[in-house]
RNA sequence: UCCGCGGUAGCUCAAUGGUAGAGCAUUCGACUGUUAAUCGACAGGUUGCUGGUUCGAGUCCAGCCCGCGGAGCCA
């Protein structure tokens, strides 16, 4: 008899069953254990009656520690004190491999997260970064269908670089036969390669930032996803950007339902993500900062005075910072899209605004309930005199980016695209306290194991 | 790099400068319907490190190490 599936044991009720897995926990009482059985599809309980089986498999079910591995026979049956409706009762049990002072406990899921990624190894095993991992590993697939659907071409960047894209961030660098290379930072420019060669291309993989950032919003290795599309200007970036977070959060919402719930998550803010997404210009948005600055410092809420002192913080005219992402999200209780930043605050490849030379043509989307920028995108700089007295400007090594300048002297046009922190988006979609449980072993400037 | 907080049993945390404690977990025992089961018992420690003050330091002082949160930068 082959085994069977915990998450499909619905459809063998009333039939005999064998289950493969891990004991998960266990209660019980002189003549009756509950074992709590795991197989990675989901967890039941599995009834072991000392009057229903023999003598030395009662005994091992009695023994066994907690991630023992095991092979269960028994009677799938409905059972509504079961939370899954259905519940086994044991009619044998072999061991397949022990497990001695299994060193995480189940009510472990909520404290020192720290501790806990010490064992991440093992806590990957546990409900809540199961959850949480579930709820990954859909949005990684809803990203690759959306774009796949709309007929993207999957265009893979190096991880390996000659040099910065961006300039200012601090890459890992690692010896590369006789001289140095550079773990990527972004695919982007790989990207607008891609672009122009297929017409519209995505790429997703990881990325690496050597910044020594220690935050609940920061990882040195991390995935992103950055489509990139010829002849697509701001605007229709600011289209694809919406289209995408509805898109993934959508399907989140609707087949990671039992994940959410584990998770204890209120979606009343997700499922906004229904409407359309307000897009506000820099300058206006630092007009409702000041607004709203005004207004928290009045307010009797001692956590909204906190946050009155950190709007606006680097005066007018400076980039967004993280209380200003989070005042923005608290005001729109929805995505934001925020366009036309200064030029100064961005990349050097971003196009200018042919409106306002002090503004580039350039979105961040900010996600509301504090998590903050969750896509950076922009209409590219499509001009070859104008791209070279950026990088002039950025001090951008000529050398290592002539290929990418390439682009502007053979068949220019103008394109644009944007990259997602997969992290990041399912941190707000799991309202995960830290980015670093939403992908299984995080990389962080003091965490490189396990 | 800067600012703030912390490090005591496997885990979460207590402990006026005066014998280092509890809950959970482990181990052992009781219990035929438990949902983080419950109840009883045993065991568990170089209080991050080094030095100093003191009759006496987990506690006070200095330095260091490690971590966490935030800022900056970003997704």
């Amino acid at each position: 008899m082959g085994s069977v599936q915990v998450c499909d044991l619905k459809q063998h009720v009333g039939q005999p069953v064998v289950l493969k897995g891990w004991l998960y926990n266990r209660r019980g009482s002189g003549k009756l254990l509950f074992l709590q059985f795991r197989d990675g599809s989901g967890i039941v309980q599995c009834v072991v009656s000392k009057a229903d089986v023999p003598e030395a498999v009662f005994e091992t079910a009695k023994r066994i520690g907690i991630e023992t591995s095991l092979v269960i026979h028994g009677k799938a049956s409905e059972d509504k004190r079961s939370s899954l409706g259905v519940e086994i009762h044991v009619t044998d049990l072999t061991v397949i491999g022990e497990s001695k002072d299994y060193p995480i406990q189940i009510t472990e899921d909520v404290p020192n997260i720290d501790k806990l990624l010490d064992q991440r190894h093992l806590w990957v095993r546990s409900r809540i970064p199961h959850a949480i991992l579930r709820v990954r590993s859909e949005v990684v697939q809803a990203i690759r269908d959306f774009y796949y659907n709309k007929g993207f071409v999957l265009f893979d960047a190096p991880m390996f670089t000659p040099a910065s894209c961006e300039g200012t961030s601090t890459l890992f660098e690692v010896p590369y036969f006789e001289s140095t290379a550079y773990l990527s930072q972004s695919g982007q420019l790989y990207g607008e390669a891609g672009a122009l060669a297929f017409g519209k291309v995505v790429v997703f993989g990881p990325t690496f930032r050597a910044e020594k950032s220690k935050t609940r919003r920061h990882l040195t290795e991390f995935w992103m996803v950055e489509p990139e599309v010829a002849f697509l200007e701001l605007d229709g970036v600011m289209d694809l950007a919406e289209e995408q977070m509805r898109y993934v959060i959508s399907r989140a919402l609707e087949r990671c339902k039992e994940e959410l719930k584990v998770l204890e998550r209120n979606t009343a803010t997700l499922e906004q993500i229904s409407k359309p997404f307000p897009r506000v210009s820099y300058d206006d948005i630092q007009q409702l900062l000041q607004k709203l600055k005004a207004e928290y410092a009045a307010s009797p809420d001692a956590e909204l005075q906190k946050l009155s002192k950190d709007i606006l913080k680097g005066g007018l005219g400076d980039d967004l910072g993280a209380a200003d992402e989070t005042a923005i999200g608290m005001h729109f209780q929805q995505c934001v899209m925020v366009h036309r930043y200064p030029r100064h605050v961005k990349a050097f490849y971003m196009k200018k605004d042919p409106a306002n030379d002090k503004r580039a043509l350039c979105v961040d989307v900010i996600a509301p309930e504090g998590v903050g920028e969750i896509i950076g995108g922009s209409q590219r700089e499509d001009s070859l005199d104008e791209l070279l007295a950026q990088i002039e400007h950025h001090k951008v090594p000529m050398e290592s980016i002539n290929w990418f300048v390439d682009l502007r002297r053979y068949g220019s046009v103008p394109h644009g695209g944007f990259g997602m922190g997969v992290e990041r988006c399912v941190q707000w979609i799991t309202g995960a306290q830290h980015v670093r449980e939403t992908i299984p072993f995080p990389r962080t400037i003091y965490r490189l194991n396990p």
